[in-house]
DNA sequence: AGCACGCCGACT
DNA sequence: GTCGGCGTGCTC
């Protein structure tokens, strides 16, 4: 009888082998077994002849769950990232399912109805008028007799029920049990492409059918969803899938909405945060069948099952939320390049300030390198740095930016102030002591809010009451230090009596849909000044906008990781790109005491690619990535003792397989306490991916041996910050 | 990860 | 005498 090799949700690099059980099993199945004295959701990785242990150890596969099969490449992914990664292979496969089938009661999703057009709706299509889009979208939905499934009309409309019913009684539409299917694509007519942008769809389009990774390096509105979309017309036009990512962000809802105007009926199965497992488990089944045409979602959804795939798109590859940063780190940009040249397919990643890496890639021709230089939308917004050294900013405002501000709100324009720092204050100091507002279980000091009168931990999460006096000392007077977001609305609210003025950070969009109701309020013409962290730098679109005043970018430059200067001139372009986005030409503002600092003096110019090049030949002189490979092995314990003795260890026995791998000392973590462990690192580097990859293999599987009780410890490969 | 087993300290 | 702390080891 054959043996089952099954991955499971466990902790340990292996498998674990079952007897068939007469459910005639194949791979990629989907099964529960019992485990210990509990019962586990499984996948069969593969199937034997032979187990691995005693045959009298062998227990029975108990059921199949009422799903497909993941299809070989699936698996073929989910080994490869256990295998880069060094996670348990049973974690990487069990994580990248819908929790749904993670539960071993899984029953099946039941049968939907779906719906098609009768011979009698002929011409329905003709009739309608073009502004009744429900209806359009509807009739698109079911040319070519596609059937219809239930969920996804009500995805299309929250009144298409109400209207198939209509048509129904009028003998246009039946209902029809069974496989749902997909429409012939057809894409409404955009705005016309540019030169560059009609280039670079040609470009892409004729690598389809094999693999042809691509960066598509254009500036904030010039126009690569518009290229996106042509290419996905591409892929829907041979019948292939497209998975598209997004960065990690609430931008889902918004593309998903642009995305069905201009290609209405298209099946589309959106993944963002928002949704009811339900509705995730059955967006990734319907992946997985084929139904989906185009998948949008985040990095998780790289593992989506797609029989038909055509095309991914990586969109904004440099986000950092592409890099799981727990469980298994892995970076779905890279395994998105994997997996398109696993299918030989395509794969585009969009930017308008590329990653170091893929910008290396695309410099070194391992990437086709596209531009798209022209901004139809706007004109390029004007960039300037507003030295403040000699004339410190009154309530970290410059003169310049005042004066700036009220010329928009005399103008009625909107402008944006952009402060990376959530909170009244970073720090609450003790004017007479020195005494300044810690955190109890962490390295951080605590952030005052003063609407709330609390003192919080940004870090744990941790929050207590503002004090009336000095701890220490008892002194009243105390003095919060710095500025926070809520400090800068209150001072412009202050400054500018007449203007509304409207917050956007994490604490003002905690609540659920906050954050779309104040996108609303800014469209809507609500509000005059914006002040916000990094929430608002991203993807938004906000037409009024003419101005962005950025006070205090300067935090960065003080930072002691390599990558400090690329992450800050992304950030800024990514904010500066929000200014005159329309009809009118945008400002930038950078108060700053080091107006010759290279990163602004880039950005002033709006030049990435020179930016880039003088980084890379930094990274290059200095031995940094991309030029070396690295993996960080972090561990944390209550006992900072057994966390330095756990990696010295480490660091001896690693020393003895260093063959071209440098191991470093190990180091205390940037914030080395956070809820009460401590946590230090163990940097590895080597002069390649294969000698890091062997190094790693022969090094890990060691240190479970002499390990302290209470350490817990991570590799991190390829780590995005040290 | 869970969950058992097992070996030492303070309680009805 | 046993309840319970968490170190150790196993799960096909």
């Amino acid at each position: 009888m054959a043996i089952a090799r099954v991955a499971l949700d466990v902790p340990v690099p292996m498998t674990f082998d079952y007897r068939d059980g007469g459910l005639g099993l194949v791979s990629g199945a989907l099964v529960v077994v019992p485990f210990g004295r509990r019962r586990q959701v499984g996948v069969v990785l593969e199937l034997a002849q032979q187990p691995l242990v005693e045959r009298a150890r062998l227990r029975d596969v108990e059921r199949v769950l009422p799903v497909e099969p993941l299809p070989a490449e699936a698996l073929a992914l989910i080994q490869f990232c256990s295998d880069y990664y060094h996670h348990p292979i049973g974690q990487v496969a069990l994580s990248a399912l819908p929790t749904a089938l993670r539960r071993s009661a899984f029953a099946g999703v039941r049968g939907e109805v779906g719906y098609v057009l009768t011979p009698a709706a002929a011409g329905l299509e003709q009739r309608t008028p073009a502004r009744a889009s429900v209806m359009q979208a509807l009739l698109a939905a079911m040319r070519g007799g596609a059937v219809l499934g239930a969920a996804e009309a009500r995805r299309i409309s929250p009144r298409a029920p109400g209207v198939l019913r209509e048509w129904q009684e009028q003998g246009w539409v039946e209902e029809r049990q069974g496989e749902v299917s997909s429409p012939p694509a057809t894409m409404q007519p955009g705005p016309p492409l540019t030169d560059e942008q009609r280039a670079a769809v040609e470009r892409i389009g004729a690598g389809f059918g094999s693999f042809a990774p691509v960066l598509l390096d254009g500036i904030t509105g010039s126009g690569k969803t518009e290229v996106y979309f042509h290419l996905i017309a591409h892929a829907l036009a041979r019948t292939e899938q497209v998975l598209l990512m997004v960065p990690e962000i609430n931008l889902t809802p918004q593309l998903e909405a642009r995305f069905r105007s201009r290609f209405p009926g298209v099946r589309l199965a959106a993944m963002h945060s928002g949704l009811a497992e339900a509705g995730r488990c059955q967006r990734w089944l319907e992946a997985r069948s084929g139904a989906a045409q185009v998948v949008i979602g985040t990095r998780l959804s790289v593992f989506t099952p797609m029989p038909r795939l055509g095309l991914v798109i990586v969109d904004e590859e440099h986000d950092a939320s592409y890099k799981q940063q727990d469980g298994v780190r892995y970076s779905a940009r890279d395994l998105a390049v994997f997996l398109a040249q696993q299918r030989r397919i395509p794969v585009v990643l969009g930017s308008a300030t590329p990653s170091i890496e893929s910008y290396h890639n695309a410099r070194s021709g391992r990437f086709v390198h596209l531009h798209l230089r022209s901004r139809p939308a706007a004109s390029r917004p004007d960039i300037r740095v507003v030295d403040v050294r000699d004339v410190p900013p009154q309530h970290g405002l410059s003169g310049a930016v005042v004066d700036a501000l009220d010329a928009r709100l005399r103008r009625g324009e909107q402008s944006l102030v952009f402060l990376n720092r959530r909170g009244y204050a970073p720090s609450l100091t003790c004017s007479a002591c020195g005494w300044s507002a810690e955190c109890s279980r962490c390295s951080a000091r605590l952030v005052w809010h003063l609407r709330e009168a609390a003192l919080r931990c940004h870090y744990c999460g941790h929050e207590e009451a503002m004090p009336a006096a000095c701890p220490a000392c008892g002194n009243q007077d105390l003095r919060g230090l710095g500025q926070g977001t809520q400090r800068l609305e209150q001072t412009l609210a202050a400054r500018f009596p007449g203007a509304r003025v409207l917050r956007i950070d994490r604490d003002t969009t905690r609540r659920k849909h906050a954050w779309r109701a104040m996108r609303e309020q800014i469209v809507g013409d609500g509000a005059d000044i914006l002040v916000g962290t990094q929430m608002l730098a991203k993807g938004h679109d906000f037409p009024k906008l003419t101005l962005v005043a950025i006070v205090n970018p300067d935090n960065a430059l003080y930072s002691a990781d390599f990558r400090a200067a690329e992450r800050l001139f992304q950030q800024l372009m990514q904010v500066a790109g929000r200014a005159g986005r329309a009809d009118r030409a945008g400002e930038v503002l950078l108060q700053t005491r080091f107006p010759a600092h290279p990163v602004y003096e880039a950005l002033q110019r709006q030049d990435y690619s020179g930016f880039a090049d003088a980084l890379l030949a930094e990274r290059k002189s200095a031995g940094f990535p991309p030029f070396v490979y690295q993996a960080v092995l972090r561990a944390e314990s209550v006992s900072p003792s057994s966390v330095t003795t756990f990696l010295e260890a480490a660091a001896r026995v690693g020393a003895g397989h260093a063959d071209g791998v440098t191991l470093y000392d190990p180091v205390p973590a940037a914030v080395e306490r956070v809820a009460g462990h401590f946590r230090a690192q163990l940097l590895v580097q080597a002069p390649g991916r294969a000698a890091l990859q062997r190094f790693l293999r022969a090094w890990l599987p060691l240190l479970a041996e002499g390990k302290p009780a209470r350490v817990r410890w991570a590799i991190d490969v390829d780590p995005l910050d040290l």
